[in-house]
DNA sequence: CTTTGTCCTACTATTCTTATAGGATTAATA
DNA sequence: TATTAATCCTATAAGAATAGTAGGACAAAG
């Protein structure tokens, strides 16, 4: 279970691009050297965002992107969703799989609850929670469990 | 994002074995019929069960399985660690990689938390729950939820 | 008319997962 | 004791998905 690099580095260009001066856009390069990450692939990033219609070109194609809506509407689920068609941890959590496990799976609800969970977290986070680290505020319980996980 | 089948095969085995007569243990090739699993894969499932203590043969090698611990006692989390080293959904997460971020990611919290929430959840629902469906309570949410997704 | 940045497609390399194969070992049993 | 049945264990293959590179077309600014 790992989040996919696109979804990550999209949301690390998101965050990005929303930091830019408000009067000019951020340019692909610009969000390649802070971010660190490669041009050629920070490239299809873009792409998806563009497409999933969460930035737009400034002005004409060569003034960098802004944001279409204002950091506090751009949920991380909106970001996500512009990488993968959804959320679904488990294939028989969609409707159209056919499982054939007859007397009713008891494991099946479980996993749809994660699902639940992570698509809730995913909605309830907005772009300016995240630069305002409103989601960093346990950071101690995150290493100290973290820590005890490498333990074992 | 994706729950390996050898975690959701593990724990679909472990209620097998949970559910078996009180007084013989549960063979393989039971689990794989009732649970619709290839035998040979099942195998590999049974052998990382084994080796992560959560069951153990009834008697001799030839009676089956029984677990080592009572329904009540044994996670998800449990039988999640059986397969793989913990719970890490992204790999800055872990106290040794090096990040070239040096200003501070503002990602990094918000995967943290959502890892803390996942590990929360592993952590409390146990195996005697599962067999009770205490999970499936909200399964009216979980379907519409998911029914809105699969729409997009 | 050159440079720079975006746009777009194709491709490759690698990794991981999922599984299968084949046989060794052990224990019950006929 | 020979047979059967179950576990145990290693190797490997098939497949999918991910991550990343390459190459160039196009558009606009200088």
């Amino acid at each position: 279970m790992k989040i996919s690099t696109r979804t990550r580095y999209g949301v690390r260009a998101m965050i990005e691009i929303a930091r830019g001066e408000p009067d000019r856009g951020v340019f692909q390069k610009e969000i390649a050297i802070n971010q660190s990450l490669s041009l050629k692939y920070l490239d299809h990033i873009i792409h998806a965002l563009k497409t999933a219609r969460l930035i737009s070109n400034a002005k004409g194609k060569k003034s960098g992107y802004i944001l279409t809506r204002k950091p506090s509407e751009i949920t991380v689920f909106d970001i996500h969703r512009a990488f993968e068609p959804g959320i679904c941890l488990v294939d028989c959590l969609s409707g159209t799989y056919k499982c054939d496990l007859s007397h009713g799976c008891m494991a099946r609800g479980f996993w749809g609850e994660l699902n639940n969970l992570i698509l809730s977290y995913f909605r309830s986070v907005t772009l300016d929670d995240l630069m305002n680290r409103r989601v960093n505020l346990e950071d101690g319980l995150l290493s100290e469990d973290l820590k005890r996980e490498e333990a074992q």
